[in-house]
DNA sequence: TCGCGCGTGAAATTGTCCGTCAAGAGCGAC
DNA sequence: GTCGCTCTTGACGGACAATTTCACGCGCGA
């Protein structure tokens, strides 16, 4: 019910990063950690899990950062979800025995339900949003 | 993003009041307790927060106990979701101010997706699926 | 008035989240 | 090769919520 802010930082990152997409630089961790308002070294360890997951690349040394490993299209939010947290969402109910199978079956079509929505936002469509939204007051 | 047991204890303890309506007497605490496979103290907490939605009601004393306060059907996943955590879903990046807008906008999105699918499921549907596998095993 | 079961709050325990720190390892520049 | 920059990894600790248990007061029927 309540998600942490780890998923919070998580997505701001990607989409930090997505705002930069194609560009060929990396980005530093620090840096970005600062214009998303993210505390640096909680940061750091997120990115790691994102890397884990092939959402984001790392390069090392000077000039080195983070940037995406695909395009934005091909990175939804569930994606993003899942790599901090195990699941999407997940409840003691559904691995549990003892529980009526009816329930377990209402617990999983919300499972279902919020794994299907968080599947079919993209980052490509957060960065289309905000390209629109710019348009708008550009008139 | 992993919800409590405590969800999944009210639900099972609302479907095991369901099963018995519109019987008129009440049901025990302890009783449902054992019967749903749920620590008796912890359960009488769920339930006093259960009735402060009245979505149960109580009766003290000698044959005493808990009851549905409406008929199932007008009592949805939702409802309960709501009585023992707050709301059904939420995110800190839906109240911060930090948050690029467009983010905000998805957490809403999962978040109506999640609230509309559990205000769908009413307690009757669960009682008619339990219903129909009954039967089925009748053929 | 007595017994039964609800009502309520407090305490203990546990676990997870959040954030920080420090030492290690790879990459490029010189 | 050495130095500086940056990621990598693991450990640590306080804060906070979840889970559970306990103790005692209250209301109802017999």
């Amino acid at each position: 019910m309540k998600l942490s802010v780890k998923s919070d930082y998580a997505a701001r990152a990607v989409l930090g990063l997505a705002r930069h997409w194609p560009d060929v630089g990396a980005r530093r961790a620090e840096q970005l950690a600062a214009e998303q308002g993210v505390p640096s070294n909680y940061l750091v360890q997120i990115l790691i899990e994102l890397k884990a997951n092939r959402i984001v690349k790392s390069q090392r040394g000077k000039e080195g950062g983070y940037l995406l490993a695909r395009p934005p299209a091909e990175i939804s939010f569930g994606d993003v979800l899942r790599a901090v947290h195990g699941q999407v969402f997940d409840s003691p109910a559904i691995g549990d025995g003892q529980c009526p199978p009816e329930l377990r079956g209402a617990w999983k079509k919300l499972q279902k339900a919020l794994e299907n929505t968080a599947d079919n936002i993209s980052f490509q469509q957060l960065l289309d949003e905000s390209a629109d939204k710019e348009k708008m007051y550009y008139i």
